[in-house]
RNA sequence: GGGCCUGUAGCUCAGCUGGUUAGAGCACACGCUUGAUAAGCGUGGGGUCGAUAGUUCAAAUCUAUCCAGGCCCA
């Protein structure tokens, strides 16, 4: 030591009372400022050049490691990543390295979701008017491109947050084998005769002459006619059921209904009351015979909004939704021209805020009413239920005198369909249908994005999923096999799936995999519709199936779309007709699929097939653990998609463990948008604060919440991020000479304090490893921090400063202080490393000898240290008594008598507890005194009693002495050299090794 | 409007199945240190536990309503 210094230099330095230069001050290249957005890209590009992914693969293989999977959910590529998509690729890694520390083979393969709409909207404004002239292949090669292109930008990013996977081989929905499965999938569905093919309503524009989705419709003010109408309800068994003698052979009975789209009426085919909701008959005294049907609470402001102030209850006449639904009375339908009606049905939709309480259902022109209907279990396959053609006009199926009206956008007011319909119900005989009331009705209104013209629900061909026949199943694998995490996953999805009808798979797009089916054109041109291979045989179906599945996984799903390379009659058996027409000219069918189909079959398309590296195929007993991890909005997408699929290809969950997070909202808890300016965006974060700041923040909030991020919450954990630094750096520093396999200390020969950190740190870790086996990484980081903070910052490192820097270098006092720093770097890296993989690597090559990377490591290497929990106890009450001390020394400190504690002395009053947990700390005042950092404790005969230790008595005053000019603590033992004696003795020592 | 969820100090979080003056770290104030120094240590102030009503001997903890916010539907 002292490296070079002649023993006249340090006699001069002696004399000059400069002993700095013989103590073992800290000392390492680990630097203070982080500066990570500088330096991480550099460690990321080592990460990449040794294959860092590849080493711990190979490793945990070459281990026989068990295997664990968390299944990426794709991302949509069409865009720069935001916060809550780096959140929860954050958040996957971070599972993916703890369980990997926990010792599995965690590989992770990340995926985007390729199709689909947002993207062929993009492309179609980058094309412009040149769409038109492009082929349906050359227009989703673009989207390709387009998805590509985004693929990479996304991949960059996702690379610069530390995430570990397959960056180079991800997996994408447009993979030609990816397309190949999901068409298998599909046929499998046929095959279990779960697609079905019916009308449902759907957004639709008539002017662009397209379905619509949710997302291309915006909302607008609309002023619309808003009338009460009363349909005749004809005298007979079920009346004089439900109300006997309160309905006379006089009376005439109507049930009320309001509507804002008159032009609906012509489509009306029941009648929906709520099942708890009670309803009466009303009438005026002015005309006693007319009874109207209205929901109770409803009758005065329906009363007021037709002009019968004086409407009033029947006394008695109070029914049930229930009780009529039962009963089922018939009414007469305005413009009745077939004689269909479902009568009166139940639906939870049915409010009593507003209307009548009956609600007029058309189940060709909305949702609800459809699926009203639907759960009544009637078909709706029947173009009758909507009269109005694409054009938005009705058509032959609706009465003469409305045929060619024009819906919600005609131009001339006689084309208009509403103004035609309360012609004809003004005129007061459309079936005897009542008009009572109308007036205007300003709402907000759906409107085409594109043209801007309101937009209608128009019954249109559609392929679904029947989900009743795999409910049940869902629901037992929600319920009873899968870990939701947090908990209430399990009603939420759960009480989606109970409610949900089926799943419309089908989209009027170009962008996506196809719906593989032919249809018979000549049928077609009849309004028919006939599809091949048939229902009904299997030999068709498969050898249909098998060649598509083929041809995809050659040429991709674009093949379809080739009628040149790849014409319809190409996947037509030799010899098939139609079954109806028995004609031989088909087309392909030109719907594609929902792209949450393509998304939720990713557990065959990836973990079960071979083609993505994990091959785990569920049938087998040795299949891995399989866990989701997604926002909470997932649990109506692909978390259900994803289910659905997996149940009916093979009867069970794709996954084991199911774990949601929340949004990413401001510093208010409001949601993010662009239009408010309250965003964050990584990569601003990551350029101003680094990656592991990005991440460690992302773990030390508690997800199951939502996540608040802003300026200062990042500066909080900027500064959370500087403690872990700065205290892993001074342990580092204190470890400048010191060689683990030279100089480390058997457990028995460690300061007794020293075995007592070290307890803490295994403490700490059984708690962090619990932690992280519950998914919960912000009780990790708490305990990680607190531990930094206050076990060592605030205590082991203040208080074993004095033996590091002072006690001779090769001192067992010292040697074992360097042993615990050294093992609590170990420790604080590997528990980090998850969550801050750049810091935990940089600390780890930092630590004396030489490593592999702290990746490749697992939490078997931490080794407990041997220790009684009567010592740790012991050790728990004496820093109790060392903050007593603490607050006892600040007046002094206060007054100016005293600076440091190391001009301080303390005297105690004798007391067996306290000296029994000296004893079994193994300890006496030479080491309270240490723990004090003061010179010296002794015991006294009075002093100022504490509440500790049975009333012990404390002092604390200026130290007796001189200060010693190396160590700086005011001593007694001052010897000729002017040093205490223990200062004295090490700088002799170190001058006959120098 | 419906379903699910959340609301403890400026910030991030503890407070188990209801039971002593509600805790921690950070931030803040004041002091110490200048041998972790764009660091470190100490002391201290700060919360009517979103609001209201109720159950109870006792509620941050249970119930109801309301307010604010989030996701998914309508």
């Amino acid at each position: 030591m002292c490296g070079g210094r002649s023993p006249r230099n340090l006699a001069r330095l002696m004399d000059e009372r400069d002993y700095k230069d013989t103590l073992l001050l800290p000392k390492t290249p680990f630097p203070m400022k982080a500066d990570l957005p500088k330096r991480e890209p550099a460690r990321l590009s080592r990460w990449i050049d040794s294959d860092l992914y590849g080493q711990l693969r190979r490793d945990r293989a070459s281990k026989g490691a068990p295997r664990f999977i968390l299944h990426d959910g794709p991302p949509y590529a069409n865009g720069k990543i935001h916060i809550g998509t780096a959140l929860n690729k954050i958040l996957k890694d971070v599972v993916v390295r703890a369980m990997t520390l926990e010792g599995y083979d965690a590989p992770y393969v990340p995926g985007w979701d390729c199709h689909g709409l947002p993207i062929e909207l993009k492309v179609d404004k980058e094309l412009g008017p040149k769409k038109k002239e492009m082929s349906d292949v050359e227009i989703r090669q673009a989207c390709r491109a387009f998805a590509e292109k985004w693929i990479d930008i996304q991949r960059t990013d996702f690379v610069r947050l530390g995430i570990l996977g397959t960056w180079q081989q991800p997996y994408r929905t447009m993979d030609f084998g990816y397309q190949a499965e999901i068409a298998r999938a599909f046929g499998l569905f046929v095959a279990k005769g779960l697609v079905t093919f019916g009308f449902k309503a759907v957004l639709w524009c008539c002017t662009c002459r397209t379905a619509l989705a949710e997302a291309e419709v915006e909302y607008e003010d609309r002023t619309d006619p808003s009338i009460f109408v009363a349909f005749p309800m004809p005298e007979g068994d079920a009346v004089r059921s439900l109300w006997g003698d309160l309905v006379s052979p006089s009376s005439r009975l109507f049930a009320v209904i309001w509507t804002t789209t008159p032009w609906t009426l012509p489509a009306n085919r029941a009648i929906c009351v709520g099942p708890e909701v009670p309803y009466v008959l009303a009438r005026r005294d002015s005309d006693p015979d007319s009874l109207y049907l209205v929901a109770e609470p409803l009758v005065e402001t329906v009363g007021k909004a037709v002009g019968f102030p004086d409407l009033k209850a029947v006394p008695g006449s109070r029914r049930t939704g229930a009780a009529i639904a039962r009963a089922n009375p018939p009414y007469r339908r305005p413009f009745d021209t077939d004689g269909k009606s479902f009568g009166f049905l139940t639906g939870e939709h049915v409010s009593t805020t507003d209307g009548t309480g009956l609600v007029h259902t058309a189940p060709g022109h909305g949702r609800e009413d459809y699926d009203a209907v639907r759960r009544a279990g009637f078909s709706v396959d029947d173009p009758a239920l909507c009269p109005v053609d694409e054009n938005g006009r009705y058509d032959r199926n609706a009465p003469e005198a409305l045929r060619g009206k024009r819906m919600v956008s005609a131009r001339k007011p006689e084309d208009d369909a509403n103004r035609a319909v309360l012609e004809v119900l003004a005129q007061g005989e459309a079936s005897g249908t009542r008009l009572l009331a109308r007036a205007d009705y300003p709402h907000s209104y759906p409107h085409c994005w594109r043209c801007k013209e309101p937009v209608i629900f128009r019954a249109t061909h559609q392929w679904f999923i029947d989900l009743g026949a795999l409910r049940d199943g869902a629901l037992r694998e929600i319920r009873e096999k899968v870990e939701w995490i947090p908990a209430f996953g399990v009603n939420r999805i759960g009480a989606m799936v109970e409610n949900r009808l089926e799943w419309t798979i089908s989209r009027q797009r170009r962008w996506g995999s196809p719906i593989t089916f032919l249809s018979c054109r000549t049928c077609g041109a009849d309004g028919k519709v006939v599809h091949y291979p048939p229902a009904d045989d299997e030999g068709a179906r498969e050898a249909f199936f098998s060649h598509v599945v083929a041809t995809f996984r050659e040429h991709g799903a674009d093949a379809w779309y080739d009628d040149v390379r790849f014409p319809a009659a190409a996947f037509l058996q030799a010899g098939s007709r139609c079954r109806a027409c028995g004609g031989t000219d088909f087309e392909k069918v030109r719907d594609i699929l929902d792209v949450w189909f393509d998304s939720g079959v990713s557990h065959a398309a990836v973990l079960a097939s071979s083609a993505y590296g994990i091959q785990n195929p569920y049938d087998e007993k040795t299949a891995a653990p399989v866990v989701y991890l997604e926002g909470h909005d997932q649990h109506r997408g692909w978390f259900q998609s994803s289910l659905l699929t997996s149940v009916a290809l093979r009867d069970r969950a794709p996954y084991a463990a199911v774990i949601t997070h929340g949004f990413v909202v401001d510093g208010n808890g409001k949601k993010m948008s662009k239009s408010v300016g309250n965003t964050v965006e990584p990569q601003e974060v990551i350029a101003s604060h680094g990656a592991d700041v990005l991440r460690l923040f992302v773990a030390m909030t508690d997800y199951t919440d939502d996540i608040r991020i802003n300026k200062e919450i990042l500066t909080r954990t900027s500064e959370a991020y500087r403690k872990l630094r700065n205290t892993a750096r001074w342990l580092l520093s204190v470890l400048f000479d010191f060689d683990p396999a030279r100089d480390a200390v058997a457990d028995a020969t460690l300061a007794s304090f020293d075995r007592y950190i070290l307890a803490r740190a295994g403490s700490l870790v059984s708690e962090a490893k619990g932690a992280y086996g519950r998914y919960e990484f912000h009780t990790v980081v708490r305990h990680l921090l607190d531990f930094a903070t206050v076990d060592l910052s605030a205590l082991w490192c203040d208080v074993r400063k004095d033996a590091l820097y002072c006690d001779a270098a090769g001192s067992v006092s010292r040697r074992s202080a360097q042993t615990a720093a050294y093992r609590i770097v170990e420790t604080m890296a590997l528990l980090l490393q998850p969550i801050c993989p750049f810091t935990a690597e940089e600390i780890w090559e930092s630590l004396p000898g030489t490593r592999g990377p702290v990746v490749l490591e697992s939490f078997a290497r931490l080794a407990p240290v041997e220790s009684t929990s009567a010592a740790t106890a012991s050790w728990e009450r004496l820093l109790l008594l060392r903050a007593e001390f603490q607050r006892r020394l600040e007046p002094l400190r206060r007054d100016g008598i005293v600076g440091t504690s190391a001009q301080a002395a303390a005297r105690l009053t004798r007391s067996d507890e306290l000296e029994k947990d000296l004893a079994d700390a193994g300890v006496g005042l030479p080491e309270l005194a240490e723990l004090f950092i003061v010179p010296a404790v002794s015991w006294t005969d009075t002093a100022t009693p504490t509440a500790l230790y049975g009333g012990t008595g404390l002092d604390v005053a200026p130290a007796a002495g001189t200060k010693c000019p190396r160590c700086w603590q005011v001593r007694t033992d001052t010897v000729a050299s002017g040093l205490c004696t223990r200062c004295d003795s090490v700088v002799k020592g170190a001058r006959q090794t120098a």
